[in-house]
DNA sequence: TGCCAGTATCCGGATAAGCAGATATATAGA
DNA sequence: TCTATATATCTGCTTATCCGGATACTGGCA
């Protein structure tokens, strides 16, 4: 009960729900979710780690880096959770920019790259 | 987007999402949810009044009553997430006994009730 | 070992949300 | 109109959450 509203508190946040709809197409580095969603550091490293607590994503340390992507499988309810909002996610406007702002990003990325 | 946040927000809390299992069951006054959650009349309303904001819930009064129930139709996210939700709620301790406790409730009220 | 870059956590201050008693509003009935 | 009941909102207080800069941790490399 006490994680089931955890669950939607995770949730419950602009910024929280863009990460999620970034991460809908795949894996991304903490850097890279500061670039395009253009926020300070420790910013986006505390929702990441209110998604982590609610169990919707999972980090993979691989060198310096944090990779993350969306947590499948063992939460049912984050699954079912999940498979609906991201439907109603890509029809918002801010999304939208956010996942425009991202390929811009990572088509950079390929020849002027951070790592 | 805010209004995304804000459905997920209204969702967000233990008391809430008591309310919202009950409701699944019918509609229900403030008095009658009192009983079952046997918790003051303010934090009652205060609660409903969130789930209201976040277009989860519709009131309407009959009387001196407001009748309380699951708002239906025009929010599709809502919707959906209501019907991802019941399933799961229903498999939790909590709301099971929540739900013994209102059928009692209302065995006892056709005799012995408020109004 | 020492340094640097990437990430996580801490800190202090502002805002939001929790609670429950008190008060205001609305309706039914005398 | 006056009273009583049901509900909503206000009040004062406590706790949680937000933000972003500062600090601590971690891994790669010289």
């Amino acid at each position: 009960m006490q994680t089931t509203a955890q669950l939607f508190k995770a949730l419950s946040e602009e910024v929280r729900l863009r990460i999620m709809a970034l991460l809908i197409e795949g894996e991304l580095c903490v850097c890279d979710l500061m670039a395009v969603l253009d926020l300070p550091q420790s910013t986006i490293s505390r929702h990441l780690a209110y998604l982590r607590n609610g169990g919707l994503v999972t980090g993979e340390r691989r060198g310096v880096w944090m990779y993350y992507r969306l947590a499948d499988g063992k939460n049912e309810l984050a699954r079912d959770l999940l498979r609906v909002l991201s439907d109603h996610l890509l029809l918002l406007t801010v999304i939208r920019q956010d996942r425009k702002t991202l390929a811009r990003y990572l088509a950079e990325k390929k020849t002027d790259s951070c790592h």
